[in-house]
RNA sequence: GCGGGCGUGGUGGAAUUGGUAGACACAAGGGACUUAAAAUCCCUCGGCUCUCAAGCUGUGCGGGUUCGAGUCCCGCCGCCCGCACCA
């Protein structure tokens, strides 16, 4: 039997050719068919993609593919998050102008992600960069000006003095610049900021409509809006001789039912009471600095210990006549969270128990599990903090004495809110969303200060307000700040000379609405509200963990904003979400510690790892994500001239579950290119032995085996495919590669009855079921077989149902829980009948040894335990 | 510290969600074919006892629930991830 080789180098691009030239995965906005909505994360074009890029992209196509077999009208765009800071740091290095470098990357990137054969819509590319996207992204900031979803406010703000520029609470990491590494210090400036705790509440309830996502990044969402209930009261102030102040305290608390063991009242060092008391005492004023000093390093206030600095002023009790609280400036409360002001209660909060025990204050305790002992319970090195659940009574609370906290909770808040010293609050960690950036490379902000009027938004027909191309980057900070004329420019509404806003948008701005851009992506308005009512929600999308929260934050919060402005219909952009793991590759270095190329090391029969060209020992490092700079990286160039993509793509889906890591080896792609010569092999065998037999009538024996396995393994992978199980999918393909490959040997001697037909048939279905994974493969196979039709736009093959049924089942039997025979019977049959056989069975008589069973537990169609 | 997840052969991992643990793949070993190699095919492959047959044991550790536990519950151990002075 001599089959051809499969000549993946050829073949792949000649599919890749056909499918482009047939657009068989242009998507047409067409109302009246069913949609699916796919979309990977789109990249930032860095310069080029190593193959561990490539698993996202793959797992989005099998899915893609899948569904669009399946009858669904399929949307799967490709495009590029393209503005950012490297560009311009290669502007600053390189002298080359920002937009070069990243067309000349995306044109690149394209090239590369081309050859891994996916089934995108390149028609509705987009980039970031282009005017066309960022003129409607100024649209829509227009619209939400206008919605006041935007606002202007001057604020601390992290400074980031590498990269010169502003970042996000959420972009800095342990106090440095999440991209620079650089130590963050504090500014104050005038910024712009999307009001996203508008829709904090909304943010928060809308993640329990999202079924399809993992629960993992409900919860660090949930966790990151960080919701709480509590009580915003102010205390009564007095002086060291108790005379009463003009200001008050006011403070926010979930723990209001412990105001009775309150023992102090602390402030941030920023709050406005320990400010106005600096001049007065040289000792807070030194407190202050420390605090400064201190930085926003997590490191650094991990390290220190909590302290504090009394201010001279007393807060008056709410309810207890005479009794005053010390009020301090402490280092662990922040200006950014409630009120800035905290009462202390010692007793039951190990922070304030801390404090209490470092400068000798009261520990009163005021809540003790239920059954406790008001006399003795005493507070020692920890503070009573109860746990859901767990009931509670207070103790030494005059009125709230023998109350559950909740109980106490709601009598203070009431009797607060009745002498209108305080209301019940929600509070939110959430801060809203800082987007200005003193940056060249990022959408401009659409607006003009004008000395008369204010700030007033470019009118939308003025739009897009376009970056000058004569930008220089010779000095730090902001080129449109520095450019000569770009700024200049009249005010819309008095016509005198005005100036723009030099601030650009956050790039996470950009990839908030691009799904929607997807859409209608050369519609004149930001969106056409026909075809975003079509294609949202996105039915599945994938990416990395690394945005659970800020990009899935931000996209949330612009659907919402979107919708509010009329630009959508709905709240939430991504109905189901999947997170997947990266590619992660050895490390090698020689002994001079430098790292080296995969290429670059052989790996000897022994085991022994050394470099190619010298033979000199390697040290094999732990698989670590793929980077330039380790030099772990394999590129799709060389995995597809040596293997073919399908290779590749079936590789990547494999063995390892789509969500976790997996490692990339060689033995693996040449596992998955030997798999793809195999089916080829089977294809080529089957067509020369199913020329002359047609189908009977009913198969039966072998034949029968054979469509059963084939129809089972087409149940399956459809099935794993829909659940994302790409893995398992694999592996249900091997089975039926090994069932149709045994079968063909027997045939080959001497092919029963109908089994050449049954073998035709499992072999198209494996063709068919492989392909969404393996698409060059599968279509040439296809054609292979005789068909003239374009596999990419064949619909999915049904499963026959009565092959998925058996007629005898083969029940394992146990006795006293250990499996001891099998039972072979009727699927139909009935419990007696199983019983007495079982009882029949020798393996059964042998482990009961002449007792007689206590009782038989069938589980029909499952397993039979007999108990002795 | 708080929250979440995970722990299965030499390796990646399956296990219809409480019903035959180890599917499928990789690696390894043995064999067939071949002048030889490649390719392909066949066999073995958790551990222990053992000539076979068979038996015992086994899903991080200890207990529990159940006819039956990798799966559920309690307590440990280990690893990973997220958040972190949030009042």
């Amino acid at each position: 039997m001599s089959v051809e080789r499969y000549n993946a180098r050829a073949i792949e691009p000649k599919w890749q050719r056909t499918w482009d030239e047939a657009g068989v995965f242009r998507a047409v906005n067409d109302p009246a068919r069913p949609k699916y909505y796919v979309l990977e994360m789109f990249p930032y074009p860095s310069g080029n993609i190593h193959i561990g890029h490539g698993r996202n992209y793959v797992m989005g196509d099998v899915v893609a593919r899948y569904k669009r077999a399946k009858g669904f009208n399929v949307l799967h765009p490709m495009g590029w998050d393209a503005f950012g800071l490297p560009a311009e740091n290669a502007a600053i290095e390189r002298k080359i102008h920002p937009r070069s470098w990243t067309y000349e990357n995306i044109d690149t990137m394209r090239a590369q992600l081309k050859l891994l054969g996916l089934s995108l819509d390149w028609d509705r590319e987009i980039a970031t960069c282009h005017p066309d996207y960022y003129a409607k992204q100024q649209e829509l900031f227009v619209d939400f000006f206008a919605n006041d979803l935007v606002y202007r406010k001057e604020s601390d703000v992290n400074w980031d003095p590498v990269d010169h520029t502003v970042l996000a609470n959420e972009q800095v990491i342990d106090g440095r610049g999440w991209r620079s590494g650089a130590l963050v210090e504090k500014r104050k400036l005038s910024q712009w900021f999307f009001r996203i705790t508008t829709f904090a509440d909304e943010l928060l309830c809308g993640l329990d409509t999202l079924e399809r996502w993992p629960e993992k990044v409900r919860l660090m969402q949930r966790n990151w809006i960080g919701r709480s209930e509590g009580l915003t009261f102010s205390f009564d102030l007095e002086d060291e001789a108790g005379n009463l102040l003009d200001e008050k305290l006011t403070v926010y608390t979930t723990r209001h039912d412990t105001i009775f063991g309150a023992s102090f009242c602390a402030v941030s060092p920023d709050h406005p009471l320990a400010v106005s008391r600096e001049a007065a005492n040289p000792d807070i004023a030194a407190f202050r600095k420390d605090f400064a000093a201190l930085g926003t390093s997590e490191e650094a206030i991990e390290r220190t210990e909590k302290r504090g600095i009394e201010l001279g002023v007393y807060a008056r009790h709410p309810f207890v006549e005479g009794l005053r609280l010390p009020v301090y400036a402490a280092n662990f409360v922040l200006m950014t969270y409630g009120e800035g002001a905290i009462f202390g209660c010692p007793g039951h909060d190990q922070r304030d128990l801390d404090f209490a025990r470092k400068y000798g204050l009261p520990v009163i305790p005021v809540v003790m599990p239920a059954d406790g002992d008001a006399t003795s319970f005493e507070i020692g090195d920890e503070a009573y903090i109860q746990k859901e659940g767990d009931s509670t009574v207070l103790i030494n609370s005059r009125f709230l004495d023998g109350m559950s906290v909740p109980d106490a909770k709601d009598e203070i808040a009431s009797r607060m809110e009745a002498a209108g010293q305080g209301r019940r609050t929600v509070n939110f960690r959430l801060r809203d969303w800082g987007i200005s950036r003193q940056r060249y490379w990022g959408c401009p902000i659409p607006m003009i200060h004008c000395e008369a009027c204010g700030v007033v938004p470019v009118p939308k027909d003025q739009l897009p307000v376009r970056l000058p191309d004569d930008a220089s980057f010779d000095k730090p900070g902001n080129p449109l700040a520095h450019h000569p004329t770009w700024k200049h420019v009249d005010c819309p509404s008095c016509g005198k000379p005005a100036v723009r806003e030099t601030d650009t948008m956050d790039t996470f701005v950009d990839s908030s609405w691009y799904f929607a851009r997807f859409c209608s992506p050369r519609a004149e308005a930001p969106v056409d509200r026909t075809a975003v009512d079509y294609w949202l929600p996105v039915d599945q999308y994938i990416g990395g963990i690394e945005h659970a929260i800020l990009h899935l934050l931000y996209a949330r919060f612009f659907t919402r904003a979107m919708q509010a402005c009329g630009h959508a219909g709905i709240a939430e952009p991504f109905e189901g979400l999947f997170t997947q793991g990266m590619i992660v590759h050895e490390t090698y270095r020689d002994e001079t510690g430098n790292w080296l190329f995969p290429e670059q090391v052989n790996h000897g029969e022994d085991g022994a790892v050394t470099v190619a060209e010298t033979g000199a020992p390697v040290t094999v490092g732990p698989a670590e994500k793929m980077s330039k700079s380790k030099r772990n990286v394999v590129s799709p160039e060389e995995i597809v001239d040596t293997y073919g993509v399908d290779a590749a793509r079936w590789f990547m889906l494999s063995d390892t579950p789509p969500e976790r890591d997996s490692e990339w080896t060689q033995a693996g792609i040449e596992g998955a290119w030997r798999l793809v010569q195999r089916i080829w092999r089977l294809v080529g065998e089957a067509g020369e032995l199913a020329a002359g037999e047609s189908a009977p009538e009913q198969f039966a024996g072998a034949a029968l085996d054979i469509r059963k396995a084939a129809h089972k393994a087409l149940s399956k992978v459809g099935e794993d495919i829909e659940r994302l199980r790409f893995n398992v999918a694999v592996a249900h393909i091997y089975e039926l590669t090994n069932t149709i490959g045994s079968a063909l040997q027997q045939a080959g001697k001497k092919p029963g009855p109908g089994v050449t037909a049954a073998l035709r048939e499992a072999v198209e279905l494996l063709v068919r079921m492989s392909a969404p994974m393996v698409p060059h493969l599968a279509e040439e196979c296809w054609k292979a077989l005789g068909h003239d039709t374009l596999l990419a736009s064949v619909e999915w093959p049904e499963v026959d149902p009565a092959m998925l049924v058996e007629d005898t089942v083969v029940l394992p039997v146990q006795v006293n829980g250990k499996k001891r025979d099998e039972l072979t019977i009727s699927r139909d049959a009935g419990t007696q009948e199983i019983e007495k056989a079982v009882l029949a069975l020798e393996g059964v008589r042998k482990a009961l040894g002449g007792a007689a069973p206590r009782r038989i537990i069938v589980v029909p169609q499952r397993i039979v335990n007999v108990v002795a």
